[in-house]
DNA sequence: AGCACGCCGACT
DNA sequence: GTCGGCGTGCTC
């Protein structure tokens, strides 16, 4: 425990905490001394708070009013390079350095002894009356294969009381043992035969392998459709990460992280990996908190967060579905999980692969730059093909009034349905109808704390907030003119969708897929489980059937409306489009028989629907890119975004025209500086939101620059400003 | 984040 | 005269 103490009891040493004051404050190192790195408990005001050796102190306080470190937490002490990638991540981010730390240290009971627990196994001595019960209770641990059993599960399973199990051991029957609560994690075997490769996965995985075995940092971008075996040949790099006795995260988007994806795991290594997401138990948490920290968990599966788990010895990141927007956090700490695994794996000499069908047009361009290896998986694994991709015209083919499936796309799924297959109907809308209004004088339903319309839920019989989720009952009177029952539900979300399915296929057994519909992301993993085995023929999604599903059964997808995305001015508009329909045509005919998407547009001729329907992706990247650099815009440029918010309207316009007027520094460094201008939407749980844009080219070192800019202001009352560098989302 | 300090209006 | 509203600022 006590190796290298770089500090001496009661020398003055910095320690950086999860609190808002945001910078490392200075203390004396506790009697024993500590090191750099060590989790240490500080008093903080009033309080203890947990916290991290820094660094040498930074002398801003007299050392004689130091308060000393009360003592040593029992965790393996924070690597350097963890170290170093928090500061440089709240370097990128304008991010304080605490807030970085907080996301580092989400484990509960960080600084308590690692909980015990009592094992019971076989003594030497035989029982001296060998009774029934005792007998049992010897059996039982037999049974175990001589593996030692809590006191619970030993009871259960002899089916006696707890007095015979304390009696056994004072005779000495039974070893009472402590082990420590928090298991490792069962080893994963690399050394197992892998499944056959293609040659192309077989390629691709050689060139993983060697990557991994450099042993230092280097990204590759590996595009491959859906179903080529993307998985099949980053595990190739896992198995040889796990080899050289380094470990392994593999990030995917929270959605996606189901259990089919760790039974292939399981399938290839022996055993099942760790798992980190939002859902994780508060026990389940800390121990592969710890887990990591000490180098046990060989391979941590996970959602972004996962990020910033104390990994000892991190060789291989893996960002799954690397295209996918909820990779970047859009409340708290705004970051991007792909760039900082990049960083991340870059500052401890680890290999990076971002694996997608659809790159982002950041990750395209990088590897074109040459500053990624690009891996390209052509052909589709097994016997099927990538599905037909056609265009229904909704000029030439329009529903009926009222309804959204064409009659196009209602004859071939009447096909699929009579052929037992299964069909999706596609509508990136939660919901019955985004828009309630009133017949008589045309008012629309919106929500009293934020500057958006309402959208009427039906299962929930209420109209729903989609910015702030606050709810009310659907108004019979309209509130604005008092006329009765004039109410109308206007446009389809994918619940209105499951109306119009069940009328025209009154036979099909229908499933919504929509994140709202479920009370937890369990519930919604093993619904989704149930589709893959056939438990419904007809289902009706949202976005999240996009995200690496797989459907054995689905051989018709149905666009319903490819134009929802395109509408927008939203840099990223056509991206997002040409990688949602990708994705989700993608889910049909994954197994022997070939699939169809169905693409409902108004629009057919538009650049973006060319280029989904053509297949020629590379012919869109490049035509995405060229658009972009014209522009100056990302990856070609920079962007950070200031976002003002206060309940005060004044408030919010007063402090925008102050940060214009301050802009200089940024515009004479070659920054451009838009806004203040009222957000797309202006108003979200009461708070009134301004925007400001700085756009600059790629050379510039942009954060010193806005953080400059932003704080020399002094920010009055409630208003809040964030700053989102590189922003995604635009509202 | 807490928790103090502090400076103005409504009571005993 | 005092109680208490929460705006402002500090925590080593």
């Amino acid at each position: 425990m006590d190796e290298a103490a770089d500090f001496a009891p009661g020398a003055p040493v910095a320690v950086l905490t999860a609190e808002p004051v945001g910078r490392p404050l200075d203390y004396r190192a506790p009697a024993g001394g500590c090191g750099l790195g060590d989790f240490v408990e500080v008093p903080l005001g009033p309080r203890q708070v947990p916290g991290v050796v820094w660094g040498p102190a930074t002398g801003e306080v007299p050392e004689g009013r130091l308060r000393p470190v009360t003592r040593r937490l029992d965790a393996a002490p924070m690597t350097a390079e963890m170290r170093a990638f928090l500061a440089r991540a709240a370097d990128y981010t304008l991010t304080p350095l605490s807030a970085m730390l907080r996301l580092a240290t989400r484990a509960p009971g960080l600084g308590e002894a690692p909980a015990q627990r009592r094992l019971y196994r076989p003594g030497s001595t035989p029982p001296a009356r060998a009774t029934a019960a005792r007998a049992r209770v010897l059996a039982a641990l037999a049974e175990h294969g001589g593996a030692p059993l809590t006191l619970g599960e030993l009871c259960a399973a002899a089916g006696v009381g707890a007095g015979v199990v304390r009696g056994m051991v004072a005779q000495g029957a039974l070893v009472e043992e402590a082990a420590p609560r928090e298991a490792p994690y069962p080893a994963l075997d690399p050394a197992r035969p892998g499944p056959a490769l293609s040659p192309d996965q077989a390629a691709a995985a050689a060139r993983l392998r060697a990557a991994v075995a450099a042993g230092r940092y280097g990204t590759a971008l590996l595009k491959g459709v859906t179903g080529s075996g993307k998985t099949e040949v980053y595990l190739e790099a896992v198995a040889e990460c796990l080899a050289r006795g380094r470990q392994a995260l593999v990030l995917m988007p929270e959605i996606a992280l189901t259990g089919e994806f760790l039974t292939r795991v399981e399938a290839r290594f022996g055993a099942r990996p760790a798992e980190w997401h939002s859902g994780l138990a508060p026990a389940e948490r800390r121990r592969l908190w710890r887990m990591a920290g000490e180098g046990q968990a060989g391979l941590v599966v996970g959602a972004r967060s996962a990020l910033f788990l104390p990994f000892r010895d991190l060789g291989l990141i893996v960002v799954d579905e690397e295209h996918d927007p909820s990779y970047k956090q859009e409340d708290g700490v705004l970051y991007h999980a792909r760039d900082m695994a990049v960083l991340r794996a870059s500052i401890c000499g680890a290999a990076v692969v971002l694996a997608s069908a659809t790159p982002s047009l950041e990750s395209w361009a990088n590897a074109r730059a040459g500053k990624y290896a690009r891996l390209d998986l052509p052909a589709r694994f097994g016997a099927a093909a990538l599905p037909a991709m056609r265009a229904v015209d909704l000029r030439a083919d329009p529903p009926a009034p009222g309804r959204w499936i064409a009659p196009p796309l209602v004859a071939e799924a009447r096909d699929r349905l009579a052929r037992g297959e299964q069909v999706l109907f596609f509508l990136n809308r939660r919901g019955y109808a985004p828009v309630t209004l009133c017949r008589a004088c045309g008012h629309q339903i919106g929500c009293d704390a934020c500057d958006a319309r309402m959208v009427e839920h039906r299962f929930q019989r209420r109209l729903v907030c989609h910015q702030c989720g606050a709810t009310k009952p659907l108004p019979e009177v309209c509130p604005a003119c008092g006329a009765s029952g004039r109410m109308a539900a206007i446009g389809p979300g994918v619940e209105r969708l499951a109306e119009e399915a069940a009328a025209v296929f009154p036979e099909a057994r229908l499933a919504v897929l929509s994140s709202d519909l479920y009370p937890s992301a369990q519930a919604l993993k093993a619904q989704i489980g149930a589709i893959a085995a056939g438990g419904a023929d007809v289902i009706l999604g949202t976005q999240l059937v996009a995200k690496g599903h797989n459907f054995p059964l689905l051989t018709l997808v149905g666009v319903i409306d490819a134009d929802l995305g395109l509408q927008g001015s939203d840099l990223r508009a056509a991206e997002r489009t040409f990688q949602l329909v990708r994705q989700v045509a993608g889910r049909a005919g994954r197994a022997e028989r070939p699939g169809l998407a169905l693409i409902q547009t108004f629009q057919p001729e538009h650049p973006v629907l060319r280029a989904i329907l053509s297949g020629g992706d590379e012919g869109f990247w490049q035509t995405e890119a060229a658009a972009r650099a014209a522009a100056g815009m990302p990856p070609y440029g920079r962007l950070a975004a200031v976002i003002l918010s206060s309940p005060d309207l004044q408030a919010v316009f007063d402090t925008g025209a102050e940060l214009a007027r301050r802009a200089g520094p940024l515009r004479a460094a070659g920054a451009e500086v838009w806004g203040p201008a009222p957000a797309p939407i202006a108003r979200i749980r009461g708070r009134h939101r301004v925007r400001m844009l700085v756009r600059a080219a790629r050379g510039l070192a942009l954060q010193p620059l806005v953080a400059a800019w932003v704080g020399g202001l002094r920010l009055p009352g409630r208003l809040r400003l964030t700053v989102d560098i590189d922003p995604q989302s635009f509202l």
